[in-house]
DNA sequence: CCATACCAAGCAAGCGCTTGGTTTGTAAAT
DNA sequence: ATTTACAAACCAAGCGCTTGCTTGGTATGG
């Protein structure tokens, strides 16, 4: 993990549940489940067994499935938001900001909370259209961080191509990475794979 | 479209439902609705009811809800082979074929084939683990036109990258597409969509 | 003493799919 | 030209099962 002091901060803020307690289990297997199988595909049985309580005891700590699912999500993107603002906050020029935010991402996505990253993406459909809203606020402030440093490169020169453009389709390649990518394999380490990211992006030298 | 004729061959050789036919439009349907609520939530009773039938009389066609997507995704996958052997022949510089392959799969996602292409992408988890062998084998074919062309950029010295990690992060980039593009809006065309991914990549000149 | 966490049992609704029978299109037989 | 034959396409009804969720009651810890 690149930063267990953020965790910590956020657990004692009560912005993202300990792993440890009953809550945080259940989520935590929650994501995997959803991962695996996809939410429909996962039902209140799968969940309550994988935490060994019966299924109506999942009631009593959430009122829905689907408040299991959107509380994955929105524990997911504020952590993840923490993260991203440390590695952007670690660097002093706008490339190794780019560098960090790619590399954090990949991180996330293939790393410990790879899981609930996959569900943030590709069970976005199964939320309800409210809960979708609330949870596309937290993501503009995520996508903002990525915005910012894109738009000081093409201003600087360095990028050519659309900032909107460019993360667009970096959200989509880097989210794909989970489908296929597996740490070890092919010697690909998470840094050459930022490389691989960051040289196909060609900015050009001031 | 691009290519009219290639669609009539392959309907000529019931590789691909006619559009006109029972069958083909129940395909039709199946994936606007597949990819607008998913696989699972789609009923066989929302499938039936967008072709005017009852749920009953769509098992004289299938015999299960999941031999549908399958053919969905089997016949996605075969028309837009041939669109991008067509695609790739009609060129003569590897650097051409690429821009060609780019842009011919940005239009199957964008255009009229995209609701089966996104179905594709997105559903495939919905598969059995038997037809996900079977797709597997149609999606090699297509995947090895795009490693050949790249794999003869990277022997040429235009592309730096592995090319089986280039073919990964342009799948998700491209595929990504789906979910934000929308043809007219901000003035981006498909061409301009192409560009700025062949930009991206940054080929050098020999 | 009481709130929190849990269990055992089950309900209503919705699911994929089956069944038995009716309509429809087509083409040979009369 | 009309009848007969027959398969394909479809309907109406519903079966058996799983689903998310509820209910009423019981342990447990402070």
């Amino acid at each position: 993990m690149s930063h267990p002091g953020i965790l910590q901060a956020l657990i004692a803020e009560n912005v993202v549940s300990d792993p440890a307690s009953a809550r945080g289990r259940l989520l935590k297997e929650a994501a995997r489940l959803f991962r695996e199988k996809g939410y429909e595909r996962t039902t209140v049985r799968d969940l309550a067994a994988a935490v060994g309580i019966q299924s109506g005891s999942l009631f009593h700590h959430f009122r829905t499935k689907e408040e299991i699912l959107k509380a994955v999500m929105v524990e997911t993107i504020c952590l993840n938001t923490a993260l991203m603002q440390a590695a952007v906050d670690a660097e002093h020029s706008d490339r190794d900001r780019l560098r960090a935010l790619v590399r954090a991402e990949l991180e996330s996505i293939n790393g410990q909370t790879g899981e609930a990253m996959a569900v943030l993406v590709f069970e976005w459909r199964s939320l309800s259209v409210d809960s979708q809203a609330e949870v596309l606020k937290l993501r503009d402030i995520y996508e903002k961080l990525w915005l910012d440093v894109l738009e000081s490169l093409k201003q600087s020169g360095a990028l050519e191509a659309d900032p909107f453009v460019v993360r667009r389709m970096l959200t989509g390649a880097l989210s794909w990475t989970v489908t296929w990518y597996k740490p070890g394999r092919g010697g690909l380490t998470l840094d050459g794979l930022t490389d691989e990211t960051m040289a196909m992006m060609a900015l050009k030298r001031p």
